[in-house]
DNA sequence: ATGGTAGCGGTGCTA
């Protein structure tokens, strides 16, 4: 099976690339981040017509992640457990599959710029929850993916340059040593597992130039629990879509899973 | 060093 994940920038700003590259791509799972837009207002009937079901936790003008799934949804939940956040940034479902199942999530961890300032304290608070909630997710030892756009350059080789990057939140030291906090409970970066090389992004700024330049971080992940890593076969990134008439400054990543 | 672009919503915030 085929799940990706995309932060689009605004699902209704972006509707029609959105669908194609969902019908080309055909993904069984598809994680959406920042769709920046409520519950009642994401555009359902376009991706319904692909055949998708829909989930979606939504917010007014900001954040925002939803669900598209060709599986039956069989558990819902909205937002990480304990957490009292006023921001949409989380939505998990489980899917059934023949003699098993599988747990997705649509993730979209916080910016936190500038650092030293309540936002960066906001972005830490919230990966420590995460990693709460990851931790009693792999005591269930089930097949599990994170998905979306984690807001984290995990090490050098996922930044053109990281020189540039060093005031950033995104690649502050306590930025990546959450990060591998998390990962150090057991989970795989599932892109990482598969390509070894460096030069390879998700996300490249409108600004500047970035795109042209190649000026770009990877950003957007898939993090996997053991019984997920195992059946993964495949992982790729598409930047394609960078290069399409008002394109999202992030690009879809997919995995592979032999199930 | 600064400013560069985009979405949402109708101004300034967020990224």
């Amino acid at each position: 099976m085929k799940i990706a994940t995309w932060n689009i920038n605004g699902i209704r700003a972006r509707l029609d690339g959105a669908v194609q590259w969902a019908r080309e791509a055909a993904p069984d799972v598809l994680c959406f981040q920042e769709i920046k837009t409520e519950d009642a207002s994401f555009p359902r009937q376009v991706f319904e017509d692909l055949g998708y079901n829909i989930e979606v936790n939504g917010q007014k003008g900001f954040n925002g992640v939803a669900l598209l799934s060709k599986l039956k949804f069989d558990e819902v939940s909205r937002g990480l457990p304990g957490l009292h956040d006023e921001q949409a940034r989380f939505l998990e479902a489980v899917f059934s599959l023949p003699g098993s199942a599988i747990r997705v999530a649509s993730c979209y961890f916080p910016n936190g710029n500038p650092p030293a300032s309540d936002k960066f304290a906001y972005k830490l608070e919230w990966m420590g929850r995460f990693e709460g909630h990851a931790r009693s997710r792999l005591a269930a030892e089930e097949a599990c993916v994170f998905a979306g756009d984690f807001n984290v350059i995990p090490e050098p080789e996922d930044a053109h340059n990281p020189a540039n990057w060093g005031d950033d939140a995104l690649y502050q030291p306590e930025t990546r040593r959450a990060f591998r906090r998390i990962l150090n409970h057991g989970l795989t970066d599932a892109f990482r597992a598969c390509h070894g090389d460096p030069g390879h992004y998700t996300f490249w700024d409108y600004q500047a130039g970035a795109w042209q330049k190649n000026n770009g971080i990877r950003i957007d992940h898939m993090l996997l629990s053991p019984l997920a890593a195992d059946r993964l076969t495949s992982a790729a990134i598409d930047k394609r879509t960078r290069s399409w008439d008002k394109p999202s400054d992030h690009v879809p990543l997919m995995i592979e899973l032999a199930v």
